[in-house]
DNA sequence: CAACGTATAATGTGATCACATAATATTGAT
DNA sequence: ATCAATATTATGTGATCACATTATACGTTG
């Protein structure tokens, strides 16, 4: 029998476009799988086991997860382990406070760049995040709803903040996806349509407390961090 | 003769501390190169030029450009040329936004943390940045400048923003050594000892204006981005 | 002399190998 | 049977090579 080194876990493949360096989408498939928290944390990653999953040579996929750690999505502990880092109750704190205090800068500070294309745009990416939901399809609300937020940010185009609102969106990532678990059987307010409102009135006050609101509604969902270990618990 | 590849650059070299892993020494070393300003926007820089000058294979330099791209440190075009960005005005702008959000953000988390040997400590620190003020060494000023800074934040244990915070100061680098250039010439408050009587009065708000004082004085000895070009036209 | 096309050199990416070290399995003693 | 010491496997890092792609130098042509 033959050994199953990293394996065992099942992650959701994206097909290799033409154009598309090896590297590159080693990294878009783990960055969308640790979006979505499709991968636990605490468990192993290891370069070659990802390769052989990935059927690649060891190079694209060390190189990914170099630049996964740089972005905080995963950790290089000491040893020799590379693991989705442990969530804490002050670590999520601090996290959220940090998406609404970046986030509703970058949405204010893309306001006077945003144009009316852009506001059809943004409604057709809530369109889809509605169907999604309907649909129970929980990595196509996570992406989608990152889509709208991404979007709308980079309006701006000398917009310096993106980058940093990804880190943080990859180290919330396997929380994002409890969240919309919950989010399907909760019916809430579309924060993203008083956003789109706000951003036809050029209202910038607006904007700020529709993009705090929606953040804020995707935390309530999650009150204890013990309530992610049961989840990951019930997964395993 | 010898062909020089990407030569021509003076880089202040760090010695090679054992324990250190090449790849972490190649970085450390590129990094505070950047961070002073030793290397101009534009000039390309290639992983076999940088492995020469360097005495070092080509790998680890590969692994620390990498990681300074995902950074935003250095940009890396699409054609194959890895530069150090090139400043606008209105990106300028917007680092300086990021630093005071960010920045007064992590010292106002942080305060419930810091201890007297910690106030003592940054204490030690600001007496070495007027040493190195008045000696007109401009590396150890901006390099112990940083520490102070990074200090202060990271008495909070569940610190995230640190690293966001390191990835603005990257993309800041070529210009804080202008900053300090002036400084050595213009008398200014040392924010820093007002940072610390806020911190000795746990006062929150006093705090979060010493920092922001601290970083607004240091941009405003930088009044264009023309004045920068210059800068880099006199020293080529 | 300028402009264009070709030839040469250089570069980043990916692959494979060697090596030191950490993790894991195995063995042995009590 | 349990625990410690040893042996084996696995892993990350660094080095070297091959290859496709791009930049640069050179020679030709108008």
């Amino acid at each position: 029998m033959k050994k199953k080194k990293s394996a065992g876990l099942e992650l959701l493949m994206l097909e290799k476009t033409a154009g598309l360096k090896t590297n590159q989408w080693v990294y878009q498939l783990l960055r969308t799988n640790l979006l979505c928290g499709k991968i636990a944390p605490g468990i192993p990653l290891t370069i070659r086991g990802l390769a052989e999953v990935l059927d690649v040579s060891p190079m694209p996929v060390r190189e990914a997860l170099h630049r996964l750690a740089c972005e905080g999505a995963v950790e290089a502990k000491t040893n020799r382990r590379v693991i989705v880092p442990l969530m804490t109750a002050q670590k999520f704190s601090e996290l959220c406070e940090l998406r609404i205090l970046l986030e509703t800068h970058a949405a204010e500070s893309a306001l006077p760049y945003v144009r009316d294309r852009d506001i059809s745009n943004l409604e057709r990416i809530d369109a889809s995040i509605n169907d999604a939901v309907q649909r129970g399809d929980v990595e196509a609300t996570s992406l989608l709803n990152q889509d709208f937020h991404r979007y709308l940010y980079s309006a701006n185009p000398f917009q310096i903040v993106v980058p940093l609102v990804e880190s943080i969106w990859l180290q919330l990532g396997p929380f994002s996806r409890i969240a919309i678990d919950k989010l399907e059987k909760i019916y809430i307010v579309d924060r993203h349509v008083e956003a789109i409102e706000a951003l036809k009135q050029q209202n910038g006050f607006a904007l700020r407390r529709a993009i705090e609101a929606d953040i804020r509604d995707g935390i309530a969902s999650i009150k204890t961090v013990e309530g992610i270990h049961n989840y990951y618990k019930g997964v395993a």
